[in-house]
DNA sequence: CTGTTCCTGCTTTAT
DNA sequence: GTATAAAGCAGGAACAGA
């Protein structure tokens, strides 16, 4: 039993440590004095809260309680308040903030592979650890005080380990980071993409003594536009996606170009300096797709860098990775390099497509996309041409139906040859059904059996449970279907789980509230929808002035579509009887169309389509 | 007045 | 504050026919 300044303390939560100690102090002032001493005491500090919201809040706590100044070891640069997001560091030592880190998205999708959804530090621990934050049922303020130390802790711990994981990959990225980008540790974590590239692009001229031309030096000398975007507002032409051939198609080989715009950036010298250079010797040399040449004469720095980067990448670093004559340390390590490499390969054609990017150059944004489009149409054309059927493919790939090997090999071999491009086998489908969207289809893999869906609304997160589990029952009848006569027989079975699904909206007892919830996330705070109001937006109004709970600019409010004039209520508010039955058989019978249309079964094919009518 | 078509805004995905 | 292409829903304006 342990007893301090009133608190009665029983014994240490059972998970906690026991060589850990708790200690209580008198007073906020005395536990603040006592986390500077230490914050003072130690080189590297690691939170995971994003904005500052730590360091910001001690120092704002430190000013009310009047503590010494001198004792204090956050500096805050620009703002003050808790709430400004102010900008703070250490005055001594470094402060990583692990959040605004792993909430970088170059970080999330490129390193990680999108391995974690949210970038909570439970969804982060979870997906990368397999471990979970301390989960409670008690609101915080109401935690008894030993199991709230072992909260705290366990939130400690979890930060800790994340930056040790794998051989400290996290913190070997970190440092890798940096010396690629040659920023100290505190602006590279808290900076995006754009500011990594622009950094080592400034560092590159200074190096060979160039003089880095400013943003309205590169727009006035290379205006471009030749090609408009498909939609308007777009700043130029993207990529090529070829109509599908709608049907069920079998053994479909999937054929893509590795890194295509890395690769296209290299291979046809593309940089801001090269694009439409000034040689009239080099007019002749046009790029493919364009109405503009490149230089015959210098590389270009673009190409040079994300040229140097992709080959050490590929010829270097990865062999290494998986080089069993290396320690598993080694091969770590190299794996690390590896992908903190592919973060710039990746990232780079965004950026320089990036209108805010002091570098930017139209006729090297459109020249990238439309030697890709060039490239991707005369695949097709060469396909054709060796007698293989094209029946879909998007920006970097094309979709091949029942290729043999030596027609592969051909065309791999052509493209090389006349691309300079590397395309390859990419998997197999041993059942693909394509509809006639584009972006949308059902495919299954010939090895795994991995049921690969994209694009269909069963598959979006702002789709209620109960369609994604009618969708899910559909694909394992689906999964076994190999050839015409199998999915015959599945078709039946289909058309009976359809109909099922239908009559259980609205029931009693069928589906719950969870099955019906919408979850949609917010990308403006509430007052910016002014030209329209969608209905979750009206229902996080009504939560806002029910219960006093706004949801903020990026946030995901769950939501029930509801009979009324507002339509849908917060999930904080709803209940099972106020949903709309009639809203939800539209909303599955056109997620299901989706599907049923790749599938050739007509919505009146299903048998008691009458009947259904009857609900609407 | 009523039902349909078209357009715009918004969100989410594919690459 | 890395890009464009494309889908689909919701809601309202414009339109057609009574």
């Amino acid at each position: 039993m342990l007893k301090r300044e009133g608190f009665t303390y029983n014994k240490p939560h059972k998970k906690f440590p026991s060589d850990a100690e708790i200690v209580f102090y008198k007073s906020e002032k005395e536990l603040l004095t006592e986390t500077f001493r230490l914050m003072w005491k130690y080189p590297i500090i690691i939170t995971f809260n994003g904005d500052n919201f730590d360091l910001n809040y001690m120092f704002h706590r430190a000013n009310k309680l009047k503590i010494n100044r001198d004792l204090n070891p956050i500096h805050v640069k620009r703002g003050f308040g808790i709430l400004s997001k102010a900008e703070c560091d250490l005055r001594k030592g470094i402060h990583i903030d692990l959040f605004t880190f792993f909430f970088n998205r170059s970080i999330s999708g490129y390193a990680f592979g999108g391995a974690y959804e949210s970038s909570s530090l439970n969804a982060i621990s979870d997906a990368l650890l397999g471990k979970e934050k301390y989960h409670h049922d008690e609101e915080i303020h109401e935690m008894e005080y030993n199991i709230l130390s072992w909260y705290n802790l366990k939130d400690s711990l979890l930060t800790l380990e994340l930056t040790k994981f794998n051989s400290s990959l996290v913190w070997n990225l970190i440092i890798l980071l940096c010396r690629i980008t040659k920023m100290p540790i505190h602006e590279m974590v808290r900076r995006q993409i754009s500011t990594w590239i622009q950094n080592l692009f400034y560092f590159e001229h200074r190096r060979r003594g160039f003089l880095i031309p400013r943003r309205a030096e590169i727009s006035e000398l290379k205006k471009g536009g030749f090609k408009k975007s498909v939609i308007e507002g777009k700043g130029f032409a993207g990529a090529y996606v070829v109509p599908p051939v709608p049907g069920i198609h079998y053994d479909v080989v999937v054929m893509d170009f590795s890194s295509l715009y890395p690769s296209i950036i290299k291979e046809s010298n593309l940089s801001y300096e090269t694009v439409l250079c000034p040689h009239p010797d080099c007019e002749d040399n046009l790029l493919k797709g364009t109405p503009y040449h490149t230089c015959t004469h210098k590389m270009g720095i673009f190409a040079y860098v994300v040229g140097f980067f992709r080959d050490i990448r590929v010829k270097y670093f990865k062999p290494k990775s998986g080089d069993k004559n290396l320690s598993e340390k080694q091969r770590s390590y190299y794996n690390t390099i590896q992908q903190a490499l592919k973060v710039f390969i990746n990232g780079s054609y965004g950026v320089f497509g990036s209108l805010n990017f002091p570098l930017f150059c139209l006729p090297v944004a459109e020249s990238t996309t439309a030697i890709g489009q060039y490239s991707i149409k005369q695949t097709i054309k060469k396909s054709e041409e060796i007698d293989v059927k094209v029946l879909y493919g998007d920006t970097d790939s094309v979709f091949l139906l029942n290729p043999t090997k030596t027609q592969m090999q051909k065309l791999s071999k052509w493209s090389k040859d006349e691309l300079d491009l590397d395309l390859e086998e990419e998997k197999t489908y041993q059942f693909l059904a394509l509809s006639e969207r584009k972006k949308n289809y059902v495919g299954i893999y010939k090895d795994t059996k991995y049921v690969d869906i994209k694009g269909l609304v069963a598959k979006k997160k702002n789709t209620p449970e109960f369609i994604k589990k009618t969708f899910s029952d559909l694909l394992e009848i689906l999964k076994n279907v190999t050839n015409n006569d199998e999915f015959s027989k599945a078709k039946s079975e289909i058309i009976e789980i359809v109909k099922e699904n239908f009559r259980k909206i609205g029931k009693a007892d069928t589906f719950s509230l969870e099955d019906y919830t919408i979850n949609i996330s917010m990308q403006k705070n509430l007052k910016d929808y002014t030209k329209v109001v969608p209905q979750h937006v009206r229902a996080a109004m009504e939560l806002k002035n029910a219960t006093g709970k706004e949801y903020q600019k990026g946030e995901t409010i769950s939501f029930v579509k509801t009979k009324g004039p507002i339509g849908a209520k917060a999930i904080e508010l709803a209940k099972l009887q106020d949903i709309d039955p009639k809203k939800y058989k539209e909303l599955l019978k056109s997620a299901l169309e989706q599907v049923l249309d790749a599938l050739g079964i007509s919505f009146d094919e299903i048998k008691g389509i009458k009947k259904m009518d009857a609900f609407f």
